[in-house]
DNA sequence: AATGAATGAGGTTTCATTCAT
DNA sequence: CATGAATGAAACCTCATTCAT
């Protein structure tokens, strides 16, 4: 049930994601967490020493749950193209079912919150999708083209889209349209 | 000359980029600013009647500067593939250029600061750049397509992959891909 | 067995003057004595109703040990001087032996824990002390002087002695000054 | 006029001086400090980039105030026991005369606060009272005792019967028995 | 009795804004 | 216009105390 984590650092978390969400990560206050979670101010720093670390945490959650969701059964014995397909629609899905996280992820890293270890944690993350872009350079079908080049326009690019496809009525015309231009970019 | 102002306002701008590239939107502060531009708090003031106008004139300024150099040449007689490429150029050279100004363009955007009247403002500048795409979809060059979703992919498209070359020591293996990709991702 | 209590009233005791010690008494925090104490917070509300409580009790505690140290032997039927020797060098034992003892005393009468009763409590255990000055004015051995005066003299004196002897390498070489020093300062 | 300091740092070492005195350091707070100052909390800071920094600044401030008082006129071309007399009277004074800073200097030397830079800057100060030590010694008047462990016992001595005197009705009846105390305890 | 999570008042510090000079 | 000290609201964080288990 999305939005009433059961433990305190996730309802922590939901606040915090629903605050961003509203006014901006430079908005989030920890009086205001701990309202929007109802609970007392303290409370919140129970579980988290700083704004820092909850901020650094929430990031290294949410990269996790996100790169998760993008690496699902990218390693399946399936023909290149559909997995490169499922890889850019579950990207996408992630980015407008998770709004309130992606627009985090993007402030939290241009914030003077982040910490060095919080970005390496993260390294390592991006493995499997990697992996995939290697076979299909393998494979002959994309460009050979350094691999964090490629990673860094598919995040960049379907991240984009997805912002401009949530304000759009009807969302349905574009969301083929995303992986499409993903691979034809790509391809070879 | 880049990074002098003379005039008092575009000092006060200048001192708020480089801060913003130092330490972040939420690091800038009136009084930094103006210790930045070596004049007083006070000072400020004078010119901008409060942090939100300060960073919202800025945010226009930056804008018009950026569509300013997109948008040269655009419309001249020339084959419409030259006159993307050379669009696709010049918004990475102004990424890659400007780069407080990128990072400020992004950060503002999703800050409590932004008022409605300033995307207002910033509407309509993207006229040049519309028109050139419109050519390429009439000229059955280009993907049919909206308009505004292929703008949405240039500019999260090349401002992702310009931070990205921005890190990279040798830069020039990866300029020319930048045009590549996009027409690559457009073209019919 | 100095420094384990074995009661948790003494646990607690304990605990509290070792972190007097480490941190100075507004370093003391009643979850820092819990798990100073290896015990829960709310623990410590059991044995001691508030703070103010506990840091008066144990004043209380300490001035009774101290008291009972330096009173020690003091109305036995020997010459004067050996009895103020011995009750200078008594002094001086318990300064150098019980360090975070002495640190709490010094700290907590000018704290704001403080409270009349406490100071009340205390009063009366000067009793064999002054009557062992007492005798030397009427042995005619010691100065025409206010009893107080002189306990303050002696308190001031040995306790500022102490903390200097404590910092030094070699302490031999001075603890037979202290009672010397004071013997001078008050004989006829 | 004491109390009242022309500068905003006077205005405020006052403000703190008249607070330890009436509640200790450890009741001191910055807004108690602004109150009682009649500025407002965020002036101070202007002022002491912390609350750290105003009391080590302060208590600098004090001893420097306090090694005034004493070291005047210690070299002059005197009888010994002439300028030792009048180093004890010197030294009573100002314990009497400035209570708060007395008890300021007391309470801050055991706190969190003392950083060992304050430390330093006030070493050295004590020259002139050591020297005058040393000629007693060489003029065979004093006891051959280490100079730190005599400045130790008369600080301690001389600040712990001040705290004694200042409750008293009459205070004359004590103040001539100081220095002479400290002149027996001495002297050879 | 024992636990330790939860509370919230209060302390430290920052910063947008004002105003007397 | 220019200054920068002063303001005070609001942010971050601590800690004495309570209470359900």
């Amino acid at each position: 049930m999305k939005g009433k984590g059961s433990t305190k650092e996730e309802l922590i978390f939901d606040a915090t994601l629903r605050l961003v969400e509203q006014v901006g990560l430079s908005g989030v206050s920890m009086e205001a967490v701990a309202k929007q979670a109802k609970i007392a101010t303290g409370t919140v720093y129970i579980y988290f020493k700083s704004k820092e670390e909850l901020l650094n945490k929430l990031y290294v959650t949410v990269k996790l749950k996100f790169y998760g969701t993008i690496s699902d059964g990218l390693n399946e014995d399936k023909p290149f193209k559909v997995l490169f397909k499922k890889m850019c629609n579950d990207y996408l899905r992630f980015f407008l079912e998770y709004y309130p996280e992606t627009i985090f992820l993007q402030q939290f890293y241009n914030s003077p919150y982040v910490t060095a270890s919080t970005v390496d944690a993260t390294k390592g993350l991006l493995q499997p999708l990697s992996e995939l872009l290697q076979r299909g350079k393998t494979e002959m079908l994309l460009k050979e083209m350094d691999t964090r080049f490629m990673i860094t326009f598919l995040h960049g690019t379907i991240g984009q889209l997805a912002g401009f496809i949530r304000d759009q009525p009807v969302q349905k015309t574009y969301t083929d349209q995303v992986w499409t231009i993903c691979w034809d970019a790509l391809k070879l």
